[in-house]
DNA sequence: CACTTCCTGCGC
DNA sequence: GCGCAGGAAGTG
């Protein structure tokens, strides 16, 4: 499920359902969740309380008061499931988190391709992410610096989280249509101004996401209309007219029109 | 750079 | 069956 909005989100109904609360199991449930989820790994956060629910880029970090710190990466199709203990398990439960209140927190992903780390106290190390998109300190001229060097095509490094962090397949594909640029424009050769309409877009197709999903739900495309171009091959462009294309661009797929994007 | 891999499910 | 899926690490 995840891009920026969607793990704001998520963090936001983790966080309402567990700050303040201490932790009196966590099993993994799926095999690949227990090769890095081992019962060593997992002893020290038993007895631990949440004081605090982050994200940065799509990582999602619980902090405990014991100084461990929880990295949560939904990756394709990860989610939160929030109940009780006395619940039936929910279909899909890969991580399973319980707390002495009764609340539990199961990890939910068809595909088990979601990634949890546990970080010691003073560990917490992670990756090389470049500037929040929806944070007011990242400016254009950051934005034209980053990718000013680079000789791909822009849409592939617009889900580079060095470059900026937070966005995904959808929301790159909706930014570039914004902007009307064509994604395969090799990225150092856009101009100031459309580099400039890009950082623009950006920012508008985030705020744009309605309640932070424009993803599939219950099979269907939830998007209230938001969703202009991503998952459109074949329809007609809705600012011009033209059938929009699907390529191929570094394994994934981008939805584009050769209309209007240039 | 692009391609493969990690998994499972769904629609054609 | 086959191709596709919102991610990104790892490899050539």
């Amino acid at each position: 499920m995840p891009e920026l909005p969607e793990v704001e989100n998520a963090a936001a109904r983790l966080r309402a359902a567990t700050v303040g609360a201490t932790l009196s199991r966590v099993r993994a449930v799926h095999p690949s969740q227990k090769r890095t989820l081992t019962p060593t790994a997992t002893r020290p956060l038993i007895g631990g309380t949440v004081v605090a629910v982050t994200r940065r880029a799509k990582l999602q970090l619980v902090a405990l008061d014991s100084g461990h710190t929880i990295e949560i990466h939904f990756r394709m199709n990860g989610d939160w499931d929030i109940g009780t203990v006395d619940d039936e398990p929910p279909k899909h439960e890969r991580v399973r988190f319980e707390f002495t209140d009764g609340t539990r927190v199961s990890l939910v992903d068809s595909r088990a391709l979601s990634v949890l780390k546990v970080h010691k106290p003073g560990a917490l190390a992670l990756p090389d992410f470049g500037p929040e998109p929806l944070d007011a300190a990242w400016t254009a001229d950051q934005f034209i610096s980053a990718i000013k060097p680079k000789r791909g095509p822009i849409k592939p490094l617009l889900l580079d989280q060095r470059i900026v962090s937070g966005l995904g397949n959808i929301y790159a594909a909706e930014a570039l249509w914004e902007a009307r640029i064509d994604p395969r424009t090799a990225a150092g050769s856009i101009s100031k101004v459309r580099a400039t309409r890009l950082h623009t877009a950006i920012g508008t197709v985030l705020r744009r996401a309605p309640a932070g999903r424009y993803y599939l739900e219950g099979g269907k495309i939830s998007d209230d209309g938001a969703r202009r171009v991503y998952g459109r091959a074949g329809e007609p462009c809705v600012r011009c007219g033209k059938p929009i294309k699907r390529i191929v661009q570094a394994g994934r797929s981008t939805f584009w029109c050769s209309g209007c994007q240039t």
